[in-house]
RNA sequence: GGGCGUAUAGCUCAGUGGUAGAGCACUAUGUUGACAUCGUAGGGGUCGCAAGUUCAAUCCUUGCUACGCCCA
């Protein structure tokens, strides 16, 4: 470092771009500790197309004070990072581009395109990694990851081809969620029911041999051109005699049969329910209830959902080709037209097609169409059976969820968990290794080589050309980062991780699937805690969102109030089981706390304070130094048992509270005029202690003040030790410190009243002072002259006169203020002071004379009632007695 | 419909079985040996509503209301 002194103005920007090169390029985020006991937390990658917003500032800062915090207590930490391929988001940004240029994926050979990818990736999808940075987040960059990486790859075929040959991969047909828009598969997890506003038609049905009709409803009249049965209820009587007849659909001139099944519900519309097994989730189910293979199911869409001639041929010329809305609408029409449309009847009587009723719509979460249920061959993991231990581990205890309350959640998701879809329709992603012969069957295996040796010579194989969820790599995060599948020392080390931090909204999409792969995978569970943190909202409680305007961008706010500023506000928002509101004004507070930390420091500085050379506290024999030292002791328990507890709220305000109210409003006044070594020494030390407590929430200008004070450039603050005070708390320093505190305040407070200039030096008087009183007095001379602003105070009776009193503690210090004071408004202020008093005793009074309080209550209950009943008695007393001396 | 969460000072939030705290805002004041991104002092709350348990409830129980989230 060049010159020590610090500037008169702190600057965030500079120190912090200074620091985080230094902390990177000498490897300070993992240092070598061979011998120190692992800590591990891995960062949920985020897509390599990601920028940082609001939501990753939370999630990282919460991760990175927790890693430095352990660092800093000695651990081999290792905050594992990286970034995921993000299948689909990052597949449509490379064909955003392309449409830009007027050109398209389809362009192009599957590899040419996945080269593509990989160049934008080399392009553009560093961005997040390096706002990380600005951050101030402590991460192995020197082992980035990336989802698609080479030896990622080796794990996700090793963990699909297990699990098939376990049985818990499989392949099926059956209906999946559809995204027309992105011509794919999705999960159930990526579908968002909306609601939207759409309309509820009724159609009759008539019976094929003409003897009259059912009523139908529908929100999806579409689906008619592959109906395939209705059905009605069992046990409803009125239909028991039209079950097995048939049913001539009029558009299509298709029969099918009225069926029984429980899934008509009789109290719902006319209890009659129209089937279309491809096309409908539930209706999927009637109709292989019905004896409907799914193999037979008729199926009227293309991939793009536009409408396609049915396997019976029966679809009319005229809809083949048609967008499934517009279809719809001619559906509407041409059943209007036939005659089978029932108007719906408002209740004004005007007569309407349909009704007008809110739905739950599918919509998937990345195209943003509606989703159609779509009869197709996928994959899919038995995730019922991997679920088992998962549930085990947070029953046992084997992972502990913080906060507690999200348990439930686990259960019940886990608890009813359903197949998962994990093939995808894309090119960019993890291809399925799976082989089609041409004898029909498929193979699965790790390498085309094996699919073909299983297969046989003479087999022709073609690659399944799928690839899987994103969300299936990213569930081997914990261990594949760290070599797995081989039997690597990291996976040694580092597994199970210690702790994982994630917003609650990932829990299932990737936490329980963690979970699930990790226990069958290794045995063990990938995390020992599961730390899950709300939403960061607007200001006004709203959802942060593009179309609402309403975003805040982190780097915005780091380059207005500082990266230390906005972390420390999201530590200090983060109370477990509550969103944060975003709070400007709360961001620019924390840069204050910053900036007067700093200025404490270089006045310190300025004083010949400096560098501690100890971690145990200095020997000291000041009251005042005493006292610090065990302010210390009790801030470091605090934040200790707040970080264990993964309170970050708590222990924010721990290290903010001794910081400003300890140290700077009460340690450095009181010292100001008295820089003895043994002061010198301690102040020193305290402040070495505020840096390294800090370090973990304000990294960047704890670092620069630790420079600046002292020549260690070879012991930075970000690999020092953890205080270990080896002192405790001295019970007469604090109360000598706290009887000073009261005078001074309560002097300050009575000058304020009595409109006595603050500056103004007065004489006071205190006959017949207590020893205790008398001796704190007579050590604290400085203090008392400089903070009461006391020339004196004398042991003997104060002159007759005009005076203002001052209780502290149980003595009634008397300040003569003939001619200056206002009798009439010191005589207000005492009779102020003594309504407070006599209401309080009053209070305590009655209660202590409930014989049921004093016989049933807790005896330190009762103790303290009757101690607080003395002061508050002796308190009114003696405002009394000043009361009457004033006359 | 099921589940969960939240309701405490003007705002954003902590908290405790013994009648409440912080930051910001507000009022007054201030250049006292760092800091006006500051100092000093102050005002401000029937702790959502109702009932119950208890000597005592803002804190425990139940119900209700409002808002939010997840699932169906």
């Amino acid at each position: 470092m060049t010159d020590p002194t610090l500037d008169k103005t702190f600057d965030p920007a500079a120190i912090e771009a200074k620091w985080y090169a230094h902390w990177e390029e000498n490897g300070l985020f993992r240092p070598e500790r061979p011998n120190a006991q692992p800590f591990t937390i891995v960062n949920p990658p985020p897509n390599v197309t990601g920028s940082l917003h609001i939501g990753h500032a939370l999630d990282n800062t919460l991760q990175d004070v927790v890693i430095r915090h352990e660092r800093l207590r000695g651990k081999d930490a290792l905050w594992v990072v990286g970034t995921d391929h993000a299948g689909i988001a990052t597949q449509m940004v490379v064909e955003r581009q392309m449409e830009a240029a007027q050109d398209k994926r389809t362009n192009y050979t599957r590899e040419q395109f996945v080269d593509k990818v990989w160049e934008w990736k080399a392009e553009s999808g560093g961005t997040i990694t390096r706002q990380l940075r600005r951050l101030g987040c402590s991460m192995d960059w020197s082992r980035e990851q990336f989802t698609m990486d080479p030896h990622f790859t080796k794990a996700v075929v090793k963990v699909f081809v297990d699990l098939y040959n376990e049985g818990l991969i499989y392949r099926d047909k059956r209906l999946v969620n559809w995204d027309p828009r992105l011509k794919t598969a999705i999960s159930d997890l990526e579908v968002e029911t909306r609601e939207v506003k759409g309309s509820f038609w009724r159609f009759r049905y008539p019976f094929a041999d003409g003897s009259g009709a059912v009523e139908v409803a529908t929100t999806r009249p579409e689906t008619m051109l592959a109906d395939m049965a209705v059905a009605v209820n069992p046990e409803d009587d009125r239909y028991k005699g039209v079950i097995g007849k048939d049913i001539l659909q009029p558009i299509t001139g298709r029969t099918f049969k009225v069926v029984a099944d429980e899934h008509a519900d009789p109290e719902l519309g006319s209890g009659v329910v129209k089937i279309t097994p491809g096309h409908d989730f539930n209706d999927f189910e009637v109709g292989k209830r019905a004896g409907i293979k799914p193999a037979d199911m008729l199926n009227m869409f293309d991939a793009e959902a536009r409408v396609v001639q049915t396997a019976d041929g029966l679809v009319p010329d005229e809809f083949v080709g048609m967008e499934r809305f517009a279809a719809r609408k001619l559906v509407v029409s041409r059943m209007k037209e036939l005659g089978f449309l029932i108007p719906h009847v408002d209740k004004d009587g005007a007569e309407h097609d349909a009704e007008p009723r809110t739905i739950q719509t599918p919509f998937g979460d990345r195209g943003g169409v509606e989703i159609e249920p779509w009869l197709t061959d996928q994959w899919y993991v038995d995730a019922k059976v991997l679920a088992q231990p998962a549930i085990e581990a947070v029953k046992s205890g084997a992972i502990e969820i913080v906060p507690k309350t999200w348990e439930k959640t686990w259960f019940h998701w886990m608890e009813n968990i359903q197949p998962w879809a994990i093939s995808r329709q894309l090119w960019w992603g993890h291809r399925i290794p799976a082989w089609y012969g041409s004898d029909g069957q498929f193979y699965v295996a790790e390498t085309e080589e094996e699919a073909q040796a299983k297969a046989g010579a003479g087999v022709a194989l073609e690659r399944d050309p799928d690839v899987l969820d994103t969300w299936f790599s990213s569930a081997l995060w914990p261990f594949a980062t760290l070599g797995w599948p081989d039997d690597t020392a990291l996976v040694r080390r580092h597994y199970p991780n210690d702790l994982l931090i994630s917003g609650f909204d990932i829990l299932f999409f990737w936490d329980a699937r963690m979970a699930m792969q990790g226990i069958h995978f290794m045995k063990e569970v990938p995390w020992k805690r599961l730390y899950l943190h709300g939403l960061v909202r607007a200001a006004d409680g709203q959802k942060m969102s593009k179309s609402k305007g309403n975003i805040v961008d982190p780097l915005g706010l780091i380059d207005k109030y500082g990266a230390d500023a906005l972390r420390f506000f999201m530590a200090a928002m983060e109370s477990q089981g509550r969103d944060v509101k975003m709070d400007e004004r709360r961001v620019e507070g924390y840069r204050n706390f910053a900036t007067k930390l700093w200025n404490a420091a270089r006045f310190c500085q300025s004083n010949g304070i400096g560098a501690s050379q100890s971690l145990e506290a200095p020997n000291a024999t000041s009251a005042v130094n005493k006292w610090i030292i065990g302010e210390v002791v009790e801030t470091l328990a605090a934040l200790d048992q707040a970080m264990a507890d993964l309170r970050f709220d708590a222990a924010a305000n721990a290290i903010y509270h001794f910081v400003w109210d300890q140290f700077c409003d009460w340690y450095i006044e009181l010292i100001k005029g008295s820089f003895d070594d043994e002061t010198k020494a301690v102040a020193g030390w305290v402040l070495d202690q505020i840096l390294v407590m800090l370090h973990p929430f304000m990294p960047f200008v704890t670092e620069e003040l630790w420079a600046k004070l002292g020549d260690r450039a070879d012991y930075p603050l970000i690999t020092a030790k953890w205080p270990e005070p080896g002192a405790s708390v001295d019970a007469a320093a604090k109360s000598e410190v706290d009887w000073l505190i009261a005078l001074i305040g309560n002097l300050r407070t009575a000058k304020n009243e009595l409109g006595i200039a603050p500056g103004a030096r007065l004489d006071a008087y205190l006959p017949e002072p207590s020893a205790a009183t008398r001796g704190i007095i007579e050590r604290n001379p400085a203090a008392i002259e400089r903070l009461a602003r006391l020339s004196a105070i004398r042991f003997e009776a104060a002159p007759v006169g005009a005076a203002m009193q001052i209780g502290v503690g149980d003595a009634n210090v008397i300040v003569p203020l003939e001619g200056v004071i206002d009798i009439a408004a010191e005589k207000a202020r005492l009779a102020k002071a003594l309504e407070v008093s006599t209401k309080e005793a009053k209070s305590l009074e009655g209660r202590l004379s409930n014989a049921a309080f004093v016989e049933k209550a807790k005896p330190e209950a009762v103790d303290k009632a009757r101690a607080d009943h003395a002061m508050h008695a002796a308190e009114a007393e003696r405002l009394s007695a000043a009361l009457a001396r004033l006359g």
